[in-house]
RNA sequence: CGCGGGAUGGAGCAGUUCGGUAGCUCGUCGGGCUCAUAACCCGAAGGUCGUGGGUUCAAAUCCUACUCCCGCAA
């Protein structure tokens, strides 16, 4: 397939295995990815990961800052075919409209299920049991366009964002390598979605990222390894923002305000739900770096974290 | 130059204000108790106190420059 003309959409790690895929058997044009950004403390200029893997490969990358407005080396690249993966902008229809095979999309959700940007956090959070692969045609609505073929992946209870990030990245390139080919022959499916089904994962906000313990244990339990291990779950405890990054359900009922620590030892932190109590295995102070509740304790006073309340 | 916290045996921390013998809770190793133990008792090993300068009779502690880690904000 080194014949067919492919220009590859992406930003970050998910998708770079995409394109190691693209670039070993089909003819990669050019890579867009999202411009440098300074990020962190220090400010440093940051590649997406997917211009880090593009720049070892040798291939042109351009960083549209709006692609609705830079669309034009796009197009005059004349590719047969556009791939995106967690891009990041939204395509013009003069880009959708272009390529001979058209442009498809490769998403993390079962569609219509998680349309949006933060599907693989929002598959735990919002406590689905399964969530998949999609690869579609791409219209200019957000995740809306006609489907073409699909995985599942099943959630287990021991998955955390960053394992099912995995699965997911796992399963993608397969179906993509046998996807590819049917739309180039023209004989792939072309489901619509179904827009009554369809169900929004919005990128995480930071109002996302907070624990409310005035709901259930399985909820608090979703939330928390639906961040992990980015960008992370936090409470605040009097005024200090802590982190919460790992937890089990626990067993006992507590007739305490929710929120409440009600035991600390070896175990962990355990805290009182609306429906029962979370037993938090691993939490961050702020200034300080990730560490179990085992260790945590080692350094400080039992009674002064007892019935306290995480709000 | 966005704001702030931190670096002390393998781990989590105290000690720094006001310079004077390296401390706590664990872990590890050895021994004891026990039917037994993740429990308890006794003992031991293990630290250039992030790095380089400076002040001092004396620096984890004061001054100075730097490195690394982290929370927030973007």
């Amino acid at each position: 397939m080194k014949n067919v003309n492919v220009i590859f959409m992406g930003t970050p790690s998910f998708c770079v295995p995409i394109l190691d895929a693209l670039v070993k058997e089909y003819n990669v044009l050019a890579v867009v990815t999202q411009p440098d950004k300074k990020v962190g403390r220090k400010k440093e200029i940051i590649y997406s990961p997917v211009k880090m893997r593009a720049l070892e490969y040798g291939l042109i990358v351009l960083q549209p800052v709006k692609i609705k407005d830079e669309y034009k080396k796009i197009i005059d690249l004349n590719p047969d075919i556009i791939v995106t993966c967690a891009y990041g902008q939204i395509i013009p229809e003069i880009i959708l409209n272009n390529p001979k095979y058209g442009c498809i999309n490769v998403h993390a959700s079962l569609l219509p299920k998680l349309r949006g940007g933060a599907p693989i956090h929002k598959a735990i959070i919002d406590g689905y049991d399964k969530t998949g692969i999609t690869i579609m045609y791409m219209d200019k609505g957000m995740d809306t366009g006609d489907m073409i073929s699909k995985v599942e992946v099943k959630i287990e209870d021991t998955d955390t964002a960053e394992s099912l990030h995995d699965k997911l990245q796992e399963v993608s390139v397969p179906l993509l390598l046998k996807t590819l080919p049917t739309i180039i022959n023209g004989t792939n499916k072309r489901e619509k979605q179904n827009n009554d089904l369809a169900t929004y994962a919005y990128n995480v906000s930071r109002n996302d990222e907070h624990v409310d313990f005035n709901k259930t244990s399985r909820e608090v339990f979703n939330r928390i390894r639906g961040l992990n291990s980015w960008p992370g779950a936090y409470a605040m405890l009097e005024d200090k923002n802590i982190k919460l990054w790992s937890c089990k359900i626990g067993e006992k009922k507590y007739n305490k305000k929710p929120g409440t620590i009600v035991n600390l030892d070896k175990n962990g932190m355990e805290v009182v739900t609306k429906d029962g109590s979370i037993l938090i295995i691993e939490l961050q102070l702020p200034g300080k770096k990730k560490t179990s509740v085992k260790d945590f304790i080692n350094g400080i006073e039992k009674e002064d974290y007892i019935e306290k309340v995480f709000m």
